[in-house]
DNA sequence: TAACGATTGCAACGCAGTTGCATTTGATGT
DNA sequence: ACATCAAATGCAACTGCGTTGCAATCGTTA
C-alpha cells in the first residue's frame, strides 16, 4: 500500500501519536491542509464527498485530530465548531490568538498581551486576547505573504 | 392585578421599549436579577417551576430582553447562552471582558488591554480581551488560587 | 368596556453532536 | 507473508438546544 506523496508526511504526523494513519484520518488532515479557511463538520463532509465518511467517523477523526494537538478547534459565532491545522496551543496563563475574519483561520500570535487593569477584589486567572482582522495569506494590508506556521 | 413591588420596576422597563409587561417577562427578568450568575435556559426554567413557562416563550423572552438590550447573553464553553441582566455593551473597536469562572458573570471592564504586535502582514480591526478569573462578590481575592504570574 | 395587535402555548421540526455495538482494518510479531 | 487483536469505522438511534407556524389568549389603549 503506497501512499500518496502528499499524505506520508500526514500519516507520519498520526503515528508519531500513537494512532493508526487511517484513510479517514489522511483524508481529513489533508482537506484541512488545502482548505483556505477553517472549515466546519460539513465544509469537511463537502470537501470528502468524493470519498464520502460518515458522520460519526468525521466527528470521531476530529476530536482524535484535536486531542493529539494537530488541529484547531474554535467556536464560531453561530456556536458551530470550526477545525483548522495547527499547533496545538498549551494552556498558558496567557494566550493570543488571531482569527481571520475571510478565511476563518486561527494563528497563535507569539507575543503575549499583558493583562488589563483589575477592579478591586478581582482575581484574574487567565487572559484570553482574540484578535480579529485580516490574515497576510488574505491581503491583510497588501504586502507580502507570511508562510502559514 | 396590581403588580408586586419588586416587578414594577421591571415592568416599567419593558414599556419604556414600547413592549408590554407580561407576567412571562416580568418573571424572567425577576429571574435574572435575583441570581447569583449568569443563567442558561434550563437555569431559567428551573427557577420558575413555581409558575412554568413554555419552553418557546422563555426562548422568545429571552431573545425579546437581548434585542431589548436589557439582557447580555453569552456563549459559554459548551457552546450553551447564557444570559444575565445588564446593559447593552456597543461594538467597541477593542473591549475587554470579566468572566467569572464561578458565578458566570459576565463585566465589562473600562480598561481597554493595547493590542499585541501583529506578525508582518496581519491587519488587526478589533482585539476582544477575554480575562477568566473570579469576581469580587465570588470572593475573588480571599482564595489562595494562583495568580497570574 | 370593546377591540386590536402583541404575546403565548402547542406541536412539530431542524440541526449539531453523541452513544452503543457489531464489523472491519492497520500495525505488529512470527 | 500471515495471523492476531486492539483501534478504528459504520450504522442506527438518540439527546439537547434552539426554531418555526399557527391558532388561541391577553395587555393595552381608545
Amino acid at each position: 500500500m503506497s501512499l500518496p506523496p502528499q499524505l506520508v508526511e500526514l500519516a507520519q504526523l498520526a503515528r508519531a501519536r500513537g494512532a493508526r494513519a487511517t484513510p479517514a484520518r489522511l483524508q481529513v488532515l489533508s482537506a484541512l491542509r488545502d482548505a483556505s479557511r477553517a472549515l466546519s463538520h460539513h465544509d469537511i463532509e463537502a470537501a470528502l464527498s468524493a470519498q464520502p465518511l460518515d458522520r460519526v467517523t468525521l466527528y470521531r477523526v476530529l476530536d482524535w485530530a484535536v486531542a493529539a494537538g494537530l488541529v484547531l478547534r474554535t467556536t464560531d459565532e453561530n456556536r458551530i465548531y470550526r477545525y483548522s491545522l495547527g499547533a496545538r496551543h498549551e494552556a498558558h496563563a496567557a494566550h493570543a490568538h488571531f482569527n481571520c475574519d475571510d478565511c476563518g483561520r486561527v494563528f497563535c500570535l507569539d507575543d503575549v498581551a499583558p493583562a488589563p487593569a483589575m477592579p478591586a477584589g478581582f482575581l484574574a486567572k487567565r487572559v484570553d486576547v482574540a484578535v480579529h482582522g485580516r490574515c497576510a495569506a488574505c491581503g491583510g494590508c497588501a504586502t507580502h505573504d507570511e508562510p502559514l506556521p
